[in-house]
DNA sequence: GTAATAGTGTCTGTTAGACATTATCGA
DNA sequence: TCGATAATGTCTAACAGACACTATTAC
C-alpha cells in the first residue's frame, strides 16, 4: 500500500503528474488473442455423414524483431482511450473483419523478461470464430503469413515467440473447461442443431468426453434437459433434419438457462 | 497487429528503445487485493454450539488524493522486476505479515478514466486469509485505518474509491463460484473438521446453498465422497470431536481429488 | 434388402429427497 | 431426566449405465 501512496510523490495535480513520475512504468500493454475455430471437413463416404470437426488455433508468422520468423498470437497494443477488452475487440475485428463472436478474457502475462522490447504486460483473450471469418484476413492482409494449426501442432511442433506457448496451453485448458461448464458450444454450432452435432462439437474440443447415453441423458433427465429445447415450427410440429443422416434427427437449440454446478450438490 | 509492428518504429535495439517510444504508455499497473476472511463469533448459549461465521472483506480508508477519506481495496504498484502476481503476493504479505493463504487472480480493470491519476491499469486478486492475520496490520501500521466489513456493508453502505465496488462485486461472485466448484472451503477450515463446520462455511459464503441431506449425500454417494475422507488415528479408529456438539462428530479432511464438473454429464 | 444413423425399451443398481428414528453426551 | 447435535433407517421416485431393439431414410 505504501507504494501507492508514494508513487506520485504527493502531487495532487493530475495534469502535472505525468512529468513527475518517479518510478518506471510499463512500456506497453498489448492484448493477445488465441483465436480458436472448429474446421469442418466433408468425409468422402457413400452415405450422408457428419463432417469431421477439428479444433484449430490461428497464428501469424512474425516478420520483424523480436522473434522474426517465429509463429505468435495475433495482438495489438492497448491505447489510452480504450479498455483492454476494447483493444482485444478491435484486434479481433481487424483480424476477422467481423464484429461478433465469443471473446473472453483469459489472464495477464507479466513475467519479467517475457518480451525483449522491454517491460511489456500482455493480456490474453480467447475468441471463438467461424472458419470463414479467418479467410478475410488471408485475403486482405498479405503483410504477414497466417496459419491454422491443431493444438498439438501449435504446442509441440511450432517454434513460438514470447511466452505464447504458455498462453495457448492456458487457453486450451480454459476452452475445455468452458465447453463442459457453459454453453459456448453454441458458438461452434448453427442456431438449430442435432444432438449428434452437439456431441461431436464437445468431443472435438474435449476429446476424452465420452457419454454413451448422451442423447438419452440430455433429453430425459429433468436436471439437464433445460439447457436445450426442441425446435418446432409454427404449428408446433417438431423440426428435424436429415442433412447428416438417413433417418431425420430432431433439431434443438440452446435456451438461456445456465445450471449452477457444484461439487457438493 | 499493425500496432504491434509499428509500436517501436522499427527500432531493433532494445536498449535505446525506451527513449524513442512514439506512443503513450500506462502510468502504472497496480495489484489490488480483495481480502476475504471468515470471522468466528462465539454464540452465548448454554450448550456447545458452532460459532457464528460471517464473510468479511478488508478495506482501508484512504488518507490522500485521490479519494481521500473513502474506503478502498489495499493494493500496490507492480515493479519492473516482478510479475503482477508477485506484486500481489508482496502486497498480501505486507498487509498480513504472513506468507501463506490462498491468492488468486481475478481480472483486469482498465476502463479509461477509472483513476484520476492517469492511465492506470489495475489487476485485481482475491485472497482468503484468517482473521488473526489481519490483526497484524492493525497493530503495526497505524498510518491508515483498516476495516472489516460484510459484503452488504461494503457494496451498499460504504463510499468506495475508484471502481472498487465493481471489483468487490466480481470478487464476491467469484468466491461463491469457487466455493461450490473447488475445495477452497479448506482455506476457512482447520485441517480436520466436522461436516457441520464444512456446511456452515459453505453457507456463510453462499447463503442460498441449502442441502438438507448434506451429510448423507457427501458421505454415501460414490461420486462425491472422494473429495473428503474420514480422519483416523494410527490404529485406524475414526477420530471425532465434540467441540461443537454433545454427541461427537466424525472428523474429515479434504483429499487432493478435484471432480470435473459438466453441464452435460 | 442393406447400410447407416436416430431414437426407444428394458433391466439393474444407485442416488435424491423427505421424514422419522436412534445415538451420544453435557447439563 | 432433557436438550442439542450427529448420524442412520426407510421409503418412493428419479437417474445412471449397459445393451438390445426398433425407426427412418438413401441407395
Amino acid at each position: 500500500m505504501n507504494e501507492e501512496i508514494n508513487h506520485f510523490a504527493g502531487d495532487n495535480d493530475p495534469d502535472r503528474m505525468l512529468q513527475k513520475k518517479k518510478y518506471r512504468t510499463p512500456d506497453g500493454v498489448p492484448a493477445d488473442i488465441v483465436m480458436f475455430t472448429l474446421t469442418k471437413r466433408e468425409r468422402k463416404t457413400v452415405t450422408k455423414t457428419l463432417p469431421i470437426r477439428e479444433l484449430k488455433v490461428m497464428l501469424i508468422k512474425r516478420k520483424s524483431w523480436p522473434f522474426a520468423g517465429k509463429w505468435a498470437l495475433p495482438g495489438g497494443f492497448c491505447q489510452e482511450n480504450e479498455s483492454i477488452y476494447d483493444a482485444a475487440k478491435r484486434e479481433l475485428m481487424e483480424e476477422t473483419g467481423v464484429d461478433g463472436g465469443h471473446l473472453e478474457y483469459l489472464g495477464v502475462y507479466s513475467r519479467p523478461g517475457r518480451d525483449p522490447r522491454g517491460w511489456i504486460i500482455s493480456h490474453a483473450f480467447f475468441a471463438l470464430v467461424e472458419e470463414w471469418m479467418l479467410e478475410h484476413r488471408q485475403a486482405t492482409d498479405d503483410a504477414e503469413e497466417v496459419g491454422l494449426f491443431t493444438i498439438e501442432e501449435a504446442l509441440y511442433k511450432l517454434e513460438l515467440g514470447f511466452d505464447h506457448r504458455t498462453i495457448i496451453e492456458d487457453a486450451y485448458r480454459r476452452i475445455q473447461e468452458q465447453m463442459l461448464q457453459t454453453t459456448i458450444a453454441r458458438q461452434f454450432l448453427p442456431r438449430h442443431f442435432t444432438l449428434s452435432e452437439l456431441y461431436q462439437v464437445i468431443q472435438s474440443v474435449v476429446p476424452d468426453f465420452e457419454e454413451p447415453n448422451f442423447i438419452r441423458k440430455i433429453t430425459s433427465t429433468r436436471s439437464r434437459k433445460g439447457i436445450i429445447e426442441e425446435v418446432r415450427d409454427e404449428e408446433g410440429n417438431p423440426l428435424s433434419s436429415n442433412q447428416y443422416s438417413q433417418r431425420p434427427a430432431q433439431l434443438y437449440r440452446f435456451t438461456d438457462l445456465r445450471p449452477r454446478l457444484s461439487i457438493y450438490t
